[in-house]
DNA sequence: TCTGGGGTCCTAGGACCC
DNA sequence: TCTGGGGTCCTAGGACCC
């Protein structure tokens, strides 16, 4: 999708059609901390993309429309979207909330060639959300990802079976997914700047100094990407982290928001139907170097109180004497809930009552509002 | 200019095992 | 008194993506 959460702000809010919309943090006057989730195209004129800090936005264009993202509006949207991509194949594998890659090899008989369904999919879109999308066809995910890219906004790219090489071509390097800035100074130290140059480097070479990554890039220089469309996995990892106001080194601000953080990634967790065996803390310094620390645990978790419980002496390994700017809370090795058999501890049977209570409060929470119920060490 | 929040994957060292 | 080779798992950090 194009500039996909400002487009669904102008389509909600006519008013902001034709501007410049930033949604991202609050600028508060250029003090705001944060950056730019997404722009309108109208404000990319200004010089303002994502990830750039809110307030350097706020200097390049202050009478912009700012706008806090409402995420669950978009997710909403998603949700449409990807509805319809589903009419087109079952395999889609979304990206992220607002893209996804088609496998439409077996419905080419049924629906057309990709090309038609491409642009079908196009206009449906724009039909039923009144968005526009990007689209790249392409024989495989590399390509097509590239492709759609390419003629943003209301792109429409064809890499053709028998010209893939010359697509590529004049491509710089920073084009190619998973290329950011390091691994493109890193090559273009090796005299590398373009697909092209990069296709023409030894094998060898490329990993030597950029080892799997430098083998992955050889095959995408060359057209080649074998990774297969995949509809459903599940996640690998779910976390939850917040950046203060203004740093603090106040322990019991801290303490509650690891509280909070525990339950909302517990919450999190029960939704999906997962328990966790890694449990990770995440500290960002005043000066912005950032720390982690991480125990596992021999039976998987699902309560706040549970995961507050590992991260609460994580926490006491790090100093205070430098404020603290952000905190996270993290979970891995995830398990489906009855994949494998619980691990019986002394206290299983009051955690057992815990983990009831707490799917009991999940409904609670679901039908009366979030804040119906809380703890009193998720309270300030 | 001062840098969100949610993820994925890779690397490298160390513990541990046979 | 010095110390192989192969493997797995754990942890911390970093690059990258949207």
């Amino acid at each position: 999708m194009d500039a996909f959460y400002a487009s669904v702000e102008q389509r909600d809010h006519p008013e902001l059609r034709d501007q410049p919309v930033i949604v991202g943090a609050d600028p508060r006057k250029g003090a705001g901390r944060g950056v730019v989730a997404a722009c309108s195209y109208e404000a990319r004129k200004f010089g303002i993309h994502s990830a750039l800090p809110i307030s350097r936005a706020w200097k390049l264009c202050p009478h912009g429309c700012y706008v806090r993202p409402r995420l669950s509006r978009y997710q909403e949207v998603s949700r449409t979207i990807m509805d319809i991509l589903r009419h087109y194949t079952d395999l889609v594998e979304p990206l992220s909330i607002d893209e996804a890659f088609l496998d439409v090899t077996g419905s080419i008989t049924l629906k057309g060639s990709a090309e038609k369904i491409a642009r079908d999919i196009k206009s449906e879109v724009r039909g039923v959300t009144g968005l526009t999308a990007s689209v790249g066809v392409a024989p495989n995910k590399f390509l097509a990802k590239i492709a759609s890219d390419l003629e943003k906004p209301d792109g429409f790219v064809v890499v053709p079976d028998d010209n893939v090489e010359g697509f590529l071509e004049r491509l710089p390097i920073s084009r190619l997914w998973g290329v950011g800035p390091k691994t493109e100074a890193r090559l273009r130290r090796l005299g590398v700047g373009t697909i092209r140059e990069l296709a023409a480097i030894p094998r060898e070479r490329l990993i030597q100094t950029l080892g799997s990554t430098g083998e992955h890039l050889w095959h995408l220089s060359r057209g080649e990407d074998d990774r297969p469309v995949v509809a459903d996995w599940d996640p690998k990892s779910i976390s939850c982290e917040t950046t203060f106001d203004e740093d603090t080194d106040d322990r019991d601000r801290l303490l509650t928001t690891i509280h909070n953080l525990s339950e909302e990634v517990a919450r999190r967790l029960r939704r999906q139907g997962f328990r966790a065996s890694r449990i990770t803390l995440k500290l960002r310094y005043a000066s912005f170097t950032t720390h982690t620390r991480q125990s596992s645990v021999p039976s998987p978790v699902e309560t706040g109180q549970d995961i507050a419980r590992v991260v609460l002496p994580l926490f006491e390994e790090f100093s205070l004497e430098e404020k603290i700017r952000l905190i996270g809370v993290g979970t891995g090795k995830l398990s489906r809930d009855g994949d494998e058999p619980e691990q019986l501890g002394l206290f299983s049977d009051s955690r057992r009552r815990d983990e009831k209570l707490e799917h009991t409060l999940d409904k609670i929470r679901e039908k009366y509002g979030r804040t119906s119920l809380q703890k009193g060490s998720e309270l300030s």
